[in-house]
DNA sequence: AGGTCGACCTGGCAGC
DNA sequence: TGCTGCCAGGTCGACC
């Protein structure tokens, strides 16, 4: 899925477009997107709705109502949320699960490849579990060094799995793992309780730096991707690692290796990670 | 408790 | 061309 640059381009983009919007309509072309909720009663608690707010949690958009509902997406690997002032003009393919169609004649797409998202209604984020596990952004001041150092002191999983557990920071996947690795120089494989005290810092330092960056330039689209106009991410262009497999490092230019770890792929250079 | 693995799905691509 | 197997940005529950 959209990693948190990308979500966040998608929040910052729905936010400018759908906000104080009402949903007129609602078309569920693929209703098995919808989990533990029968189409008709999410209609009936969609429809009318004011969009009050657009927010980001971890890889989560909410959407939130004045109502005080809140409808969380959370798009996975292959969900996409594409806007469109005119819904006339609305390209309707075989991914296209979902349609809101607002009281300007706009409207939002939810389209999902491998149905792997999950759109779901609460009164009250509290309700969710998965925001009650999540841990801090890495953008706030709860996510520091001195906070990593705690939590990796007791930590026998390698640093990449770690970075990729929600639990410890919200918002990192595959692609910004191996990425901010490379970055602080250190060795995807390591075991979190052995870093130093100087590598955790520069972890930290890191982490934040590429996340901005990624931001900055609109997220990474290496397969399905798209930003809320349809756009691709630019970062792309900036990836030093992902799916780079047998190219040269852009440091030393040996080798730049594929591991699998946890499952997931991870690429580095074993010259440069230490 | 913490860590890893398979399952959930569809589609693109390489190799035969 | 068409088949097979593998891989893909995530998360959860089951298992060790």
């Amino acid at each position: 899925m959209p990693e948190l640059p990308e979500v966040e381009t998608i929040r910052r983009d729905l936010e400018k477009r759908i906000l104080s919007k009402s949903i007129t309509s609602l078309l569920i072309h693929d209703q098995r997107i919808l989990h533990g909720c029968k189409p008709a009663s999410f209609k009936a608690k969609c429809l009318g709705q004011i969009v009050a707010g657009v927010s980001r949690r971890g890889k989560a958009v909410i959407i939130s109502f004045q109502s005080q509902t809140h409808l969380i997406v959370q798009l996975m690997m292959t969900g996409q949320l594409i806007y469109l002032d005119d819904h006339q003009q609305n390209k309707i393919d075989k991914h296209t699960k979902l349609t809101f169609l607002f009281h300007d004649n706009s409207c939002l797409n939810y389209n999902d490849q491998r149905l792997f998202g999950r759109l779901t209604l609460v009164n009250n984020l509290e309700e969710l579990k998965f925001l009650k596990m999540i841990g801090p952004e890495p953008f706030q001041p709860e996510f520091n060094p001195a906070a990593m150092k705690a939590t990796f002191k007791s930590r026998k999983a390698p640093i990449k799995s770690l970075l990729m557990n929600q639990n410890f920071v919200a918002g990192i996947g595959n692609i910004y793992a191996s990425e901010i690795l490379f970055d602080s120089r250190i060795n995807p494989r390591r075991l979190s309780f052995t870093l130093k005290n100087s590598e955790i810092e520069s972890l930290h330092r890191s982490t934040v730096k590429i996340l901005k960056e990624a931001i900055q330039y609109r997220g990474t689209s290496m397969r399905n991707y798209l930003d809320s106009s349809g756009a691709k991410g630019e970062f792309i262009n900036r990836i030093k690692v992902y799916g780079r497999e047998n190219e040269a490092c852009l440091i030393c230019r040996t080798r730049v290796v594929k591991i699998v770890q946890s499952g997931r792929s991870t690429f580095y250079c074993k010259r440069c990670q230490k």
